[in-house]
DNA sequence: ATACATGCAAACATTTTGCTTTGGC
DNA sequence: GCCAAAGCAAAATGTTTGCATGTAT
């Protein structure tokens, strides 16, 4: 029972989380997206969080007012990220992981192994330009890179 | 029903494999394993396999002589993993994939999100040196990571 | 009015566990 | 003979779908 704890740091301190939401769903309706109090708080979940979460940590959470139903956010999900508004993460959980996608943010992550604890890595990726080279070299198209470090933090160091 | 194919690939050509699995089950023995059917067949089907397998993957493989059952080779992943001689990779399929852990080998992949292919990638990766910077400044230890890329393949781009 | 979105419940897929039996040591 | 490992079956977890109803447009 060490694993899968899921750690809700209060949302980080995002100033411009308004503006992103207001953009995010004008995004969405023109993709043709109707405006829903569903969507709209999936949305601002997901912008307010400064982490992956999953689809039982967005259905639960309490700023999901409308109260949505777990398929309807599920649905929003898979149609979200289809339409490139957000990402899927697979960190390992049995569950998937989604975060917002934003302009000029590229997250990588570090996990315990023990706890679950995910933490955002606030290093220069090196990988970037990494992706234009395998693309060119494999074909592939529409690139785009994950890059975890799993490990053992402080915390299970010591209780272990 | 894009997603999720299996690509069987017969496993690439490894000379050293018999070798490799001797070494393995010497490993496992000094581990206090049984010398089981089970777990010779898990560890040469994982060593021959030049990709990560899923359990279903594993415990339907033809060359499981033995027939084992799938709790079975779930519970031996489950210990080889604890013991570090294999590792768990989320490669977003809903099923966890498994990998050989081999001296000197680290893999990163490229990864069709419409047909679910895997291919290893042939890179320098650059990112072995942050491993150390980041546990210095995370303290977290043991570290490891994992490293995919993303994309659409160029046969699902032409069938798209 | 029409389609898209929702809620609820059920189906699925995969992982995980319980318990009895088998077999390595 | 003892205890780890295997087999079988069932529970648990998380994802996905079907269908009737509600609602944004």
């Amino acid at each position: 029972m060490s694993k899968h704890h899921h750690h809700h740091h209060a949302g980080c301190i995002r100033p411009e989380a308004e503006q992103l939401l207001a953009q995010a769903i004008e995004r969405c309706r023109s993709l043709g997206f109707r405006r829903t109090k569903a969507l709209e708080d999936v949305l601002s979940i997901l912008i307010r969080a400064c982490q992956p979460l999953t689809l039982a940590d967005i259905s639960e959470h309490q700023d999901l007012g409308s109260g949505a139903d777990k398929a309807t956010v599920y649905r929003l999900l898979m149609k979200l990220e289809q339409r490139s508004l957000i990402r899927r993460l697979g960190l390992h959980d049995r569950a998937a992981y989604y975060t917002m996608i934003l302009p000029g943010e590229h997250s990588d992550y570090l996990i315990c192994n023990d706890c679950g604890r995910i933490e955002k890595l606030d290093i220069h990726c090196p990988v970037q330009s990494l992706e234009k080279q395998i693309s060119k070299s494999s074909g592939y198209k529409r690139l785009y890179h994950e890059l975890e470090f799993f490990g053992q933090c402080p915390e299970c160091q010591a209780s272990a």
